[in-house]
RNA sequence: CGGAGCGUAGCACAGCCUGGUAGUGCGCCAGUUUUGGGAACUGGAAGUCGCAGGUUCGAAUCCUGUCGCUCCGACCA
């Protein structure tokens, strides 16, 4: 009758009529000491969700409810854009990741488990490989593709710091999927469906995301966004311009640069000076007044076992995520003090590039044309001056390595950027051939011709999702949620619970017609007073309370409160026709 | 893995410095009074003080180790 009722998930036909003393809901006054942000503190007070141990949560009814909900429009939208369910194995061999590489790239991410005959396996953090295999057994011919694939499942990871709750846990529920096509064009179009699907998903879920785009790290090509949901709590940097016309992660963003340096005519040789004591950029400005602008930043890293200098004006920091796509490798790491004095014989805050040899030089593009430049003598309490970059310092490559900062202007605009903090809560990224070619997924062309299938992979963090809206959406005394993700649309206080009263019979008999129009309703029979009743319907945060009680049941009126917005007061007759309405008006996507 | 802090009743915490009867508030159970915004009173149940070892006549308290949790950092295809 009604087409919200149609979202609901499968097998929730036959509900059993929901009394909250009948349930488990058990909600706290007070804020567990465990909790540090405000969506997990919400999370534990509601009754959502409780822990197990650090990074391992119960689902609790009502949480489990929204969590469902959430699953029910990701499922909907995925298969509205053309993607297929299937669900894979959680335990998977370790050989399929050794074929891509992955044992060792990924080594830090995988549990690994062993069987009685001490055979190991892993458990899947995300399943590229299960996938390709599957699709290099089943598909050969390019009449099978375009095909997408996706499944909802619990995923494994070995964080070394869970925390805040379902944001960064070592088990969370993901969506992921993976699209296999011919050529680059059919390629792109899948990757741009998803998009679109992603941004219908989190608009349902009545959550403000926006697409940015993010680092493709060792894997190179431009085709990557994270949908980021901005949060102070969140653990990601986006860059963004005000005019919508740009945004991206701090990993990944460029910007028109910094303040141009001052140029100065310096055709001196590079001298040697005495620095006693200077360890950092700020010492030697302020005890030499030499403008950060005007210093080399010479850092030194390990890459695969082998040092490399990294070079940045001095008021830059790096980003290491553009550090790797330069390198090449996502195996590298910044070199302690001891590996410092054995490549280059100084400390740092004394380290420059200046006549070193044997060890590769990657300089930020910033630094191109410098002149007069202050930097490390590789000799503790010594620096160089009158430094010219290209002269003195033999660069093997030039690179974006800096990270933006806040108000350089905009690549696309010109404008100021500005930079906010973000919980990513989706991630769609075109992977082209790597899985597919190491795990021999090929098809046959219509000339029969063989090649490896262009891959995309699409990953949507389900609980983290649900944490995301909550994090988004509450006020002092609870969750507001949309009413596509609520656990009950409506809840129902009567204030009278004898079974035979008025109140009751009333509230029965709208809690009837309710869920007879797919209306998704709790009845709060609780023989407790109004106000914890009050209390933990805000705290729940369902979207309509409708209040019954004698003292306005006396003059034929009863209470529907929306948790955002005026009360309304209405006739018993009028009511149903009331919460439709708002229903009606509120639907969230 | 580095730094910091914390483990005492279901929850939040005091007690520890200065060793000697296990405490407070909320919650829970029973009763009475209440009854439209987290009630009041009375009574009650509930803790091997994270665990192990040591010092001591005696350890929640001091020492050593260990496990767990939280925060900061490192890490995050």
């Amino acid at each position: 009758m009604f087409a919200w009722a149609k979202c609901w998930p499968v097998g929730w036909r036959f509900n059993f009529k929901m009394r909250w003393s009948q349930t488990f809901i058990p909600t706290l006054k007070e804020t567990p000491a465990e909790a540090e942000i405000l969506s997990h503190k919400l999370l534990l007070r509601s009754g959502l969700v409780r822990k197990l141990t650090g990074g391992l949560y119960t689902f609790l009814p009502l949480g489990l409810r929204a969590l469902r909900k959430v699953e029910a429009i990701v499922r909907e939208e995925m298969n509205r854009a053309g993607a297929l369910e299937v669900f894979m194995p959680a335990l998977q061999p370790p050989d399929i990741w050794a074929k891509s590489g992955r044992l060792e790239t990924a080594k830090d991410v995988l549990f690994h488990v062993k069987d009685r005959a001490r055979k190991e396996w892993v458990l899947g953090p995300t399943h590229e490989e299960v996938i390709t295999t599957l699709v290099a057994d089943e598909v050969n011919s390019y009449r099978q593709l375009p095909v997408n694939f996706y499944q909802i499942q619990t995923k494994f990871r070995d964080e070394i710091r869970p925390r805040f709750g379902l944001m960064r846990a070592k088990e969370f529920i993901l969506k992921d999927a993976y699209s296999f096509d011919a050529n680059n064009e059919a390629a792109n179009v899948s990757y741009q469906r998803m998009y679109e699907a992603y941004t219908r998903i989190f608009e349902r879920c009545g959550l403000r995301a926006i697409a940015v785009q993010a680092d493709t790290g060792v894997m190179g090509g431009a085709h990557s966004h994270e949908f980021m949901v901005p949060a102070e709590t969140g653990e990601n940097e986006v860059v963004y311009c005000e005019s919508g016309k740009y945004a991206a992660n701090i990993e990944k963003a460029t910007s028109q640069g910094p303040v141009k340096t001052t140029p100065i005519d310096n055709f001196g040789t590079s001298e040697k000076f005495e620095t006693p004591g200077v360890k950092t950029i700020e010492d030697l400005t302020k005890r030499f007044d030499i403008l950060a602008e005007r210093q080399i930043k010479t850092l030194l890293y390990i890459a695969d076992g082998k040092p490399v200098i990294v070079l940045l004006r001095g008021d830059d920091q790096l980003q290491e995520a553009k550090l790797g796509g330069a390198l090449g490798t996502g195996n590298f790491r910044a070199a302690g003090d001891a590996e410092v004095v054995e490549a280059l014989g100084a400390h740092p805050g004394s380290l420059g590039a200046v006549g070193v040899t044997g060890i590769s030089v990657y300089a930020d593009e910033v630094l191109r044309g410098g002149c007069g430049m202050v930097t490390g003598a590789n000799d503790d309490g010594q620096h160089l001056r009158n430094v010219n970059i290209e002269r003195d310092i033999t660069v093997e490559m030039w690179a974006d390595l800096r990270q933006v900062r806040t108000g350089e202007l905009c690549v696309e605009t010109g404008q100021p950027l500005k930079i906010r903090r973000a919980i990513e809560v989706g991630h769609v990224f075109k992977l082209g051939t790597k899985y597919s070619e190491a795990l021999g997924a090929t098809f046959l062309d219509e000339h029969g011709g063989s090649h490896p299938s262009i891959m995309g992979c699409y990953g949507i963090g389900v609980t983290r999702t649900l944490q995301a809206v909550i994090e988004q959406c509450h006020d002092e005394h609870g969750i507001l949620w949309p009413t596509s993700i609520a656990p009950y649309e409506v809840c129902i206080t009567a204030l009278d619970v004898e079974p035979e009263s008025e109140v009751m019979k009333l509230a029965n008999r709208l809690y009837d017609e309710l869920q007879a129009n797919g209306v998704d309703v709790i009845l709060d029979d609780r023989s407790v007073r109004p106000g914890i009743k009050f209390k933990d319907s805000e705290l729940a945060g369902f979207p309509l309370r409708i209040g019954i009680g004698e003292r306005s049941l006396s003059k034929g009126q009863l209470e529907i409160k929306p948790r955002v917005g005026e009360m309304i007061l209405c006739s018993p007759n009028d009511a149903l026709g009331q919460v439709f309405e708002w229903i009606e008006a509120n639907r969230v996507g």
